[in-house]
RNA sequence: GGCGCUAUCGUCUAAGGGUUAGGACGAAGCCCUCUCAAGGCUUAAAUACGGGUUCGAAUCCCGUUAGCGCUACCA
């Protein structure tokens, strides 16, 4: 059997981080097993739709790094969102991959479970269902559907929506491959509607039929949709079909042990992307929310590559998982720490460039490798470089003058290092370094002290990367200016 | 309320009847060191509770408690 799987995301807003794992595992399983992931978009709900949504969606996905194999065509996007901005889609043999251009094939599955008397077609008003439930609640009944138009044959000319017949008594029985065996005694859903008034399909019809036609064969989905499995079994049946095998993903919590939101920090994949994650740490690290490798196995950064080689549904856990936002961090911080540093030199740019630093590629390519073990988020770059970009640069005068250190001292210092680093002929880390530890012993003060003032004096801050090197990366010319500078100001 | 899911350090998790309950993040300490990091070493930190089954339970069963989800013409 081929495993195709299938992310269905609904373009009411922006990708959420919980789904780009849920996406990850739908991706990781199908190529584990050389099968096939496809991307299908989930438009239904025509109120909650977001125009831009799927565009966006589309480029979330793209930018972490899961690629479809199937999915909606330009065209598709073109018909439902818009054309896509770099006119490209996916495409695929058993599309449309969108909802909202297959809604012929769901009247006629619709009208096919209708003649089969596995649905039918309801007109009760939603005055009259609301009046049906308040009913319920007082008499603390089970809220629901009654059933009151089962066997009333309502027109098809007339406004309606299309109900599934939920059959008495009976079990269902959900061999789930993440929960395990999950039996439903007699079932609750109270005839749930199939076909909207506005002739969208309720998700319920979509996902059944959409998941037959396009022949998948793994369903992994998250957590909430446990308690509707039982409906998506009973149309499979009624239909004639065969059901898909089902995995239900633990939820993605907050701190709180409530689903990710807002109030917990970035939810949405966009966020994370604008803080300067990565891509590769943001799908390891999701990875192992819910997955883990067994087997004693302590290694804990895996690219995709031995992500799809490892994954299986099996190891996936059942119980939900808090997103911690530190442990993110410190693996973006390994990840950042791995690029080559020219690759992260580019990845730097743009947070650089939005931080107001007029960038200079030299300066740039020369500090990075330097800087690349003190960042983990991108943007924790602009603090320690920005000294190269500007100008002119404010000095910690305060931390400068402590411990010690006066300014009839220090003044002295800049000045001889000055002198010396002017003097110094293949300006590199290392006669950088040679002539500033050369000044530090003939005035008798330690080292330390001694770098601590030529820093703040050539970069205004007390923390910065290696020394030797800032200055190596800031060039002869600007680092004896500022030194001069210092001279001045202590004067 | 009903139905369902879940329960190991603060967090992610390993251990699928027999271990001093392991690792990672975070925290603390030490080493290294021109600042800050990175790196190395070390420490503290967990089987929700109660019953069974068993020679033996974190592991299997039942119950309790707690949390979460669903209970829409939303997904």
């Amino acid at each position: 059997m081929t495993v195709r799987t299938r992310f269905a995301p609904s373009p009411t807003g922006m990708l959420h981080i919980g789904g780009v794992r849920t996406a990850l595992f739908e991706i990781l399983l199908a190529h584990r097993h050389a099968g096939q992931a496809l991307l299908r978009i989930d438009d239904t709900d025509r109120e909650r739709l977001v125009p831009g949504a799927i565009q966006a969606l589309i480029e979330d996905l793209r930018w972490v790094g899961l690629h479809f194999d199937e999915g909606p065509t330009a065209e598709e996007i073109t018909k439902a969102d818009g054309p896509p901005k770099d006119g490209v889609g996916i495409g695929g043999p058993l599309g449309p991959y969108v909802q909202s251009l297959r809604v012929d094939r769901y009247k006629e599955i619709s009208e096919k479970l209708i003649s089969l008397g596995a649905a039918y077609r309801c007109d009760c008003t939603p005055e009259r269902l609301a009046q049906e439930r308040e009913e319920q609640t007082a008499r603390k009944e089970q809220v629901g559907y009654s059933g009151y138009c089962r066997d009333r044959n309502v027109n098809a000319s007339l406004p309606h929506v299309v109900r599934f017949r939920i059959p008495e008594e009976r079990q269902i029985i959900l061999d789930d491959k993440v929960k395990g065996e999950v039996r439903w005694e007699k079932i609750i859903l109270r005839d749930p509607v199939l076909l909207k008034t506005d002739g969208f399909p309720t998700y319920h019809l979509a996902t059944v039929v959409d998941d037959h036609d396009m022949l998948i064969s793994h369903v992994l989905r998250a957590d909430e949709w446990l308690s509707t499995a039982p409906l998506h079994l009973l149309l499979f049946e009624a239909l004639g079909w065969p059901a898909p095998i089902f995995g239900h993903l633990p939820p993605v919590l907050g701190t709180d042990g409530k689903k990710l939101s807002k109030r917990h920090g970035a939810t949405f994949l966009s966020a994370f992307r604008e803080d300067g994650y990565l891509p590769e740490a943001i799908l390891n690290f999701l990875a192992l929310i819910g997955w883990s490798p067994g087997e004693g196995e302590e290694q804990e950064i895996f690219s995709m590559a031995e992500l799809t080689q490892r994954f299986s549904l099996e190891r996936v856990n059942n119980a939900g998982g808090v997103f911690n936002y530190d442990k993110l961090k410190w693996m973006n911080g390994m990840y950042i720490r791995t690029l080559q540093p020219a690759d992260l030199a580019q990845r730097l740019k743009p947070f650089l460039a939005a931080a107001g630093l007029n960038v200079d590629d030299g300066k740039l390519e020369r500090i990075t490798p330097h800087i690349q073990q003190r960042l983990e988020l991108l943007p924790d770059a602009v603090p320690l470089v920005d000294f190269l970009f500007k100008d002119e640069i404010d000095r910690d005068m305060p931390a400068m003058l402590k411990k010690g250190m006066d300014a009839v001292k220090a003044r002295e210092l800049c000045r001889q290092c000055a002198d010396a680093l002017a003097a110094v002929q293949h300006f590199d880390e290392s006669a950088i370094e040679a002539a500033l530890r050369l000044v530090a012993e003939a005035s008798g003060a330690q080292a330390g002290p001694v770098f601590t003032v030529v820093r703040i004096a050539v970069t205004g801050k007390k923390v910065t990367p290696p020394l030797f090197e800032s200055i190596y990366s800031l060039g002869q010319e600007q680092t004896v200016a500022r030194l001069r500078q210092t001279v001045s100001l202590l004067g």
